[in-house]
DNA sequence: CATGAATGAGCATTCATTCAT
DNA sequence: GATGAATGAATGCTCATTCAT
């Protein structure tokens, strides 16, 4: 990552106080991200964005550039969050299959928790510049290191059978991403829960080797 | 499907003649198929819509009552394609697991073909009114009753393992449209025709029953 | 002049047909002119202008890229003027100190008619984009070689004496405009006619041969 | 001059100490002509204005009432530079031409030395109130009334023609002026003094009676 | 049917000014 | 006296839609 693409994930305020600049932030980031949900981005208008934080219409301006900073800071927001929840599920979870599915499990609540988000991301990162758009594809792509590397270890230790494992994350992002996506239908036929646990199945079934299906036999067992 | 929602999903016109209507909208919706995925629906203006389609500004409300329709026409024209290309794909295959795995290989193909088209559903249907957005998802529908049908028809043969078949087939619908959403990173560490095989291969692998798993054996073989 | 520079003078229309072009912006730059003349360019706002003018607000855009471009075609109004005023005083004056009096009083007359326009090129050209203001200073001189080559032929024939044309030209430039820009006071004291005739005098005064004076008295007196 | 148009020139402030207003003043103005003199009243924001002079945004209306103040304030400090100045290159010189002289120079000298506050001058005079432009005009005209007062007592003397003593102020106050309006093109053409020397020259030429003329020869020579 | 000039509501953004600290 | 965050009115410009020709 070189200094030009991390400037572009920085988000200029011309005031000093950070905790005040958090405090700001975060206020124009929880409605932002209820109105580009519900509305979209365009049809959201920046007055209705500060209306709903409870702010002037100039004060936003003093915090971000654009409103495109204000979608960029949703978008990360959500990135922020897989980053946060993923390794705090994987702590002191020595055994790599069990971590391997409470990384799953953890993926996939963060996307059931924050679903308005998660589909905002596939509709408006279009509407990025080209230098923000790639500060959130590397984002992406480092939240999915945290999968991809969950299954290298599997792979390693042997239990996994030798896929390419930023493929086999893939999967998984899609399939978790796919409940926040077809919601509207998925959650007539199933629950968030049962939809992880078929899921997982599914993915074990098609990753596990021989070696791998006793020893998480074994383990679940335990 | 009452009767309004049947109308949603007619687009209304002025002029008389229904093939003079064909034309002009299949100029206007490849234009903007091509303008909308490249620049996304609010970017493009009607402007640059009627120009691409070489007609002039005020012709194309003679065919269309405002924008949102025009995203309609070309959300639809997807739809469409689906609906026309599936059953092509399936015909003459009497062996159930092997038509499956056709009509799967045969979606997957309709989204590598029109990956802008997909992801402009993914991202614009939020852009249209609610009875619209009922008309595409109740479209959609019917275009995985395609896959679900097929999916039925393995377990009543006992091929499949008693599943729930709509579930079953949105994992066959989000793995096809993974790859036009993720394409950006996808298409650097595979190709689509070994996408597809490997999903389909892990699709079967947790789907197939032990007397299924047989039978695609042999017919593999054959 | 370079391409370049003779783009900057050009201002885009998106309408085709050039005398409506012609009609709409004469509408605009008169109304324009009086706007600018009494409350300055940047207290003005569009939405005035048009209204003055008679048309909507964004018809205006469709004539004009720019609040800039309105005043560039302000400007270079009263420059066309000067190219097409002066010429025409001086038409079928054989005997050049004549015809210098006569390209002296017509250039004093145009700006005595066009008093506001004369100040607002001296308050807004700082308004103009680099390029723009380069394109008014080249008008600006081809504007100042009509009284310079006016001169020049004065110091060929050998009435006036060898000074450098170009300042003697801005000498009288300078005298034409100080009746606009401190008309609100020179006004008070004497009319424009006399103003000129005092400042032709001083002029000839300072640039007349001995065979020029005298040259210019029989003719006078003829 | 009456009260209202006495009061038009001062400047409230809400602070009491004397010698803090000057000194808060200075620092605006200074940082103000910059700025005005570069990009323009409008263009420049209070808030530049106060960064450049090195205080904070609010405390500049401790000191000034308002934007247009900070303006005033700019064109009065170069109007006092002529009071200051002029008198000063006069003192000690009793012969009344050699007087003119001194002033004439005197002047221009002052412009070319702020050539970016004259051109202020004439371009954002249009920004002030009523009252306020009065106010400027008046403190011009007693600027210019050095140089009148100069004139009259050539014209006493019998060393000038009896011309109108202001309006013969105006020719050089143009004359200085247009060095700044023009220099653009002039400093191309000659250097500052050789042009104050040809203005002289041409004012001398058209003001001097006979007796002005020998009297003026033999005190150069002196 | 077709054209494209005309309309005007709507929006992002700026910035002079205020005021709580 | 000094600070700088907060306010909100104001403005240039866009663009979907209309309608006279």
């Amino acid at each position: 990552m070189n200094a030009k693409r991390h400037m572009a994930a920085e988000v200029y305020s011309s005031v000093e106080d950070q905790s005040l600049i958090d405090k700001r932030r975060k206020q124009v980031v929880t409605a932002a991200a209820c109105l580009f949900g519900r509305q979209g981005y365009h049809a959201t208008t920046i007055k209705q964005i500060t209306e709903a934080a409870g702010i002037s219409t100039g004060l936003i301006y003093l915090y971000v550039k654009n409103k495109e900073d204000v979608l960029f800071l949703v978008l990360k927001s959500l990135l922020d969050l897989y980053c946060s929840e993923i390794p705090k599920a994987a702590i002191g979870i020595e055994n790599p299959v069990l971590r391997f599915c409470a990384v799953l499990r953890a993926y996939c609540r963060v996307v059931g928790n924050n679903m308005d988000a998660t589909r905002l991301a596939y509709r408006e990162t279009v509407s990025l510049s080209t230098p923000r758009k790639r500060a959130i594809m590397e984002m992406e792509l480092s939240t999915n290191k945290l999968i991809t590397d969950s299954i290298q270890q599997c792979i390693d230790a042997g239990y996994f059978r030798p896929v390419d494992p930023e493929i086999a994350a893939y999967r998984i992002v899609l399939l978790a991403h796919g409940w926040s996506l077809k919601s509207w239908r998925l959650k007539r036929l199933t629950t968030l829960e049962s939809y992880i646990e078929e899921g997982l199945a599914a993915s074990l079934n098609s990753l596990l080797t021989e070696k791998g299906y006793h020893y998480y036999q074994d383990s679940e067992s335990a």
